[in-house]
DNA sequence: AGCACGCCGACT
DNA sequence: GTCGGCGTGCTC
């Protein structure tokens, strides 16, 4: 028997199934989806067992065995099989590294090396006859760090000890001793053999008889009863009980489950949606529906009755949040209705943890999996529905290789299992609703909140006029007067600190000089906590100079809005709010951020101040302000999604207040309220700015109305950079049609990053059957050729951004 | 990728 | 003369 196995080696020329020849002893036990630890050249690695086949095209000396089964059942379905091959395709990437993807970090193998010693006689050098002292397996890196390397070699070779590699997986299965108690009769009889003086033993071994015949875990009985670890060894040497191992999970803390009722009552429109959605699940149709909702419309609650209906089904369901709505508030919900029939994926949890919640999906223990992007390769085998919740966010991308966009994947898994998949969203994205109206998706709309409450009054407020008036403060007489109000009536109020693209940075008064990254093309940021500025994109770090390095003037000060800074002006203008503040600083700490909507939840502070986190999911009766402090941020990046992101970025944060009994006010300052992003925001309604971007996007032949695939380059040296990105334009546009146009090369907006200078080029197209073709073999040309001269690049089949 | 072979310069 | 630099080629 042979198989075919991708091992994990992530390279050019490795990436295709290697043959192995299954030993006899394997055959029985060996299957599709395994993982196994095989030779590969002087080394051994892992792989996975991609097909089974009784022969092979190759000579049969050339062949070599499988070592070691990793796995007694498949980790990767076969159904998960296919859907890698079809991700190494779409995303031009390594079919290990679209394998690996699918599973938790937990499984990746991890290499380290040994050293073994059969007759410690044959070491006849000191140094490392000593350094061995008679151990039988030691590392090797510690061999190395003892600088004695060449000896392990030179001995290696001679045969007289073994450098051998293992590889075992990142975190292990947890297991916990268990004690099985003996019965009663036995115990007796023990006890009668226990000395006078062996008191502990008498008090441990009446307590066993009053539990006798149980099986519990070794912590708690010696907790419960009060002796030390030797006394329950002692016992256990006598027969009063066995000790084996047992798996548990890792438990991560529970959210605290706070009481969500269920509504007696759709609306009608939720029933609609409801209605259509649950016709699909009944006929198994692979159908893609757009869900529409205003904020507040009720989507969640059409999602967990969908769910309902497909677990009653006996099938299993996927629901996709954004990592940032990953709140406690949303996890909480599900699992008050599913209970531990829900499994929760989160970055926060540790790769342990992850690994534990991937198994219990497996073992198919749980029936749900409520997670971020990676979740949707949750390993389940009949998949009845699929949910996309805020389905334009930009997080449902991959950044790094493979590069894949879940919601292409949740379409393709759904037609595997014939089920529909709900892309849901108060601000879809351009693509997702120019599908939906052309009938590829089925739309279905939530016009009204569930509640029936207004949406929020929303006005837009020009800063620059109140820079004219003189005020130069970051709150607008309006908002400030708006925060005011709130305070007398004990009513809360968010803040929204837009900082996208848009940090704090150093900048000289007299000369204009802003302190820049000596490796980047691009100003540092000033990080308060620290008193220093650092590099988001290489990472150095300096201390804030006191004097302009160009002019040596002292009016060099940090300029630019964190929220430190807001926080600071709050306390000025109001000293007696109370104010939380959640960014990236204060929610580093594990449960943090549950602490906080905790603390603003229980009324426990006036004013909600924070970053992106705060502008999705947040559900609370009593905000009834919100107040974006500066919407432009967004506005001025250099993408053609700076509109949509602004749109959908303010219609979200607006969406939070006033969702309950009181009626909600909105505020969003700008230095340019006649952008159509914002004027249309104001508004809150999505068809217009719809209409209005697509106008845009077809004028400058962007997405929906053509694809875009973005190859990047980047090289030490700017002329060579220039000269492969050109090289690479030249061999596309030989191969590719002609309706298709190729922007570039041009240098990245950030031209220079750790010292690397970027330049890339953008693919447009409308049909363009060869594309995939003509990238593989462009990507071939670079790693057989032009990565050796020090050229990295990279392709990104449709980008969520190309600045 | 990682590992070894192989062919030329600076050292005990 | 040897140690060691990294170019080149291969991995079922």
């Amino acid at each position: 028997m042979i198989a075919e196995v991708i091992v994990d080696v992530a390279a050019y020329p490795i990436d295709k199934p290697f043959d192995y020849i299954v030993p006899e002893t394997m055959q029985s036990s060996i299957e599709q989806g395994v993982r196994v630890k095989v030779p590969f050249g002087r080394r051994k690695v892992l792989g996975y067992v991609t097909a089974l086949k009784n022969e092979s095209d190759l000579e049969s000396t050339k062949l070599r065995s499988i070592d070691e089964l990793v796995d007694l059942e498949p980790v990767i379905s076969s159904e998960l099989l296919t859907l890698s091959r079809w991700l190494a395709v779409q995303t031009l990437s390594f079919e290990i590294d679209a394998l690996q993807v699918m599973l938790p970090a937990a499984m990746r193998a991890k290499y380290e090396k040994f050293i073994h010693v059969e007759d410690l006689e044959q070491i006849d050098d000191e140094r490392l006859y000593l350094f061995l002292a008679g151990r039988n397996r030691v590392p090797l890196k510690e061999a190395e760090r003892a600088g004695l390397l060449p000896e392990v070699k030179n001995y290696a070779l001679q045969e007289k000890l073994i450098v051998e590699t293992s590889i075992r997986q990142q975190t292990r299965v947890k297991k916990v001793r268990m004690v099985q108690i003996a019965s009663q009769t036995e115990l007796q009889q023990i006890k009668k053999t226990l000395h006078q003086n062996a008191k502990r033993q008498i008090e441990l071994i009446d307590w066993l008889i009053a539990h006798e015949g149980k099986t519990v875990r070794a912590t708690k009985l010696l907790e419960q009863s009060g002796v030390q670890r030797p006394v329950l060894s002692a016992l256990i040497e006598r027969g009063a009980a066995t000790e084996t191992l047992a798996e548990v999970y890792r438990e991560p803390e529970a959210p605290e489950l706070r009481d969500v009722p269920m509504p007696e009552q759709l609306t009608e429109e939720q029933n609609v949606a409801l209605k259509a959605i649950s016709a699909s699940v009944e006929s198994g149709q692979a159908e893609t529906f757009l869900l529409h909702g205003v904020t507040g419309s009720g989507k969640t609650e059409v999602y967990l009755r969908a769910i309902k209906e497909v677990l009653d089904k006996g099938q299993e369901a996927i629901v996709l949040v954004p990592e940032i709505s990953l709140t406690p508030q949303m996890t909480a919900r599900f699992k008050a209705r599913f209970g531990p029939l829900v499994a929760v994926m989160h970055s926060a949890l540790s790769s342990g943890e992850k690994y534990d919640e991937w198994r219990k999906i497996q073992r198919g223990e749980v029936k749900v999996v409520v997670g971020a992007r990676s979740a949707i390769f949750a390993p389940f085998q009949n998949i009845g529905i699929i949910i996309l919740d805020e389905e334009h966010e930009a997080t449902y991308k991959q950044e790094d290789t493979p590069r894949y966009h879940a919601r292409d994947v949740a379409i393709k898994r759904a037609e595997s299992y014939r089920c529909p998949v709900i892309l849901g969203s108060a601000t879809p994205s351009l693509e997702s609703y120019a599908r939906a109206s052309k009938g590829v998706y089925t739309l279905l709309t939530l016009k009204n909140r569930a509640r029936n409450q207004a949406l929020p009054k929303v006005s837009v407020v020009d800063m620059r006029e109140e820079l004219k008036a003189g005020n130069r403060s970051m709150f607008s007489v309006q908002l400030a007067e708006a925060v005011r109000q709130r305070l007398e009536t004990r009513e809360q109020t968010i803040l929204f600190l837009n900082r996208r693209g848009f940090s704090s940075f150093v900048l000289c008064r007299d000369c204009g000089t802003t302190v820049e990254c000596p490796n980047c093309d691009i100003s540092l940021t000033y990080h308060r906590a620290h008193e220093r500025l650092k590099c988001h994109y290489c990472g150095h770090e300096e201390i804030v100079p006191l004097a302009c390095p160009e002019c040596e003037s002292d009016h060099i000060r940090f300029f630019g809005t964190g929220t430190q800074k807001v926080e600071e002006e709050i306390a000025k203008l109001f000293p007696e709010a109370r104010v939380l503040r959640m960014d990236v600083d204060t929610t580093r700490q594990k449960g943090s951020h549950e602490r906080l909507l905790k603390q603003f939840s229980e009324g426990e502070a006036d004013i909600l101040l924070g970053t992106q986190m705060i502008a999705k999911g947040l559900d609370f009766p009593n905000i009834t302000l919100v107040g974006v402090l500066a919407a432009d941020t967004t506005l001025h990046l250099a993408d053609f999604r700076a509109a949509e992101k602004t749109f959908q970025l303010m219609t979200q944060v607006s969406g939070r207040a006033g969702r309950h009994e009181l009626p909600g006010e909105v505020y969003i300052q700008t230095y340019s309220p006649e952008h159509y992003a914002i004027e249309l925001a104001k508004e809150q309604h999505y068809e217009p700015f719809y209409n209005f971007e697509m106008a845009t996007r077809r004028q400058y032949g962007y997405p929906p109305f053509y694809f875009v695939t973005l190859v990047q380059f980047s090289h030490e040296d700017l002329l060579k950079v220039a000269d492969y990105a050109g090289k690479a334009v030249n061999y596309l546009q030989s191969k590719l049609s002609p309706e298709t146009v190729i922007i570039g090369p041009t240098a990245a907006a950030i031209s220079r990053v750790n010292n690397r200078y970027r330049y890339q080029c953008l693919i447009k197209y409308k049909k363009e059957p060869k594309l995939t073709e003509t990238l593989q073999q462009l990507i071939k040309l670079y790693r057989t050729d032009w990565i050796k001269s020090g050229l990295t690049m990279s392709v990104d089949v449709e980008p969520t951004s190309i600045y």
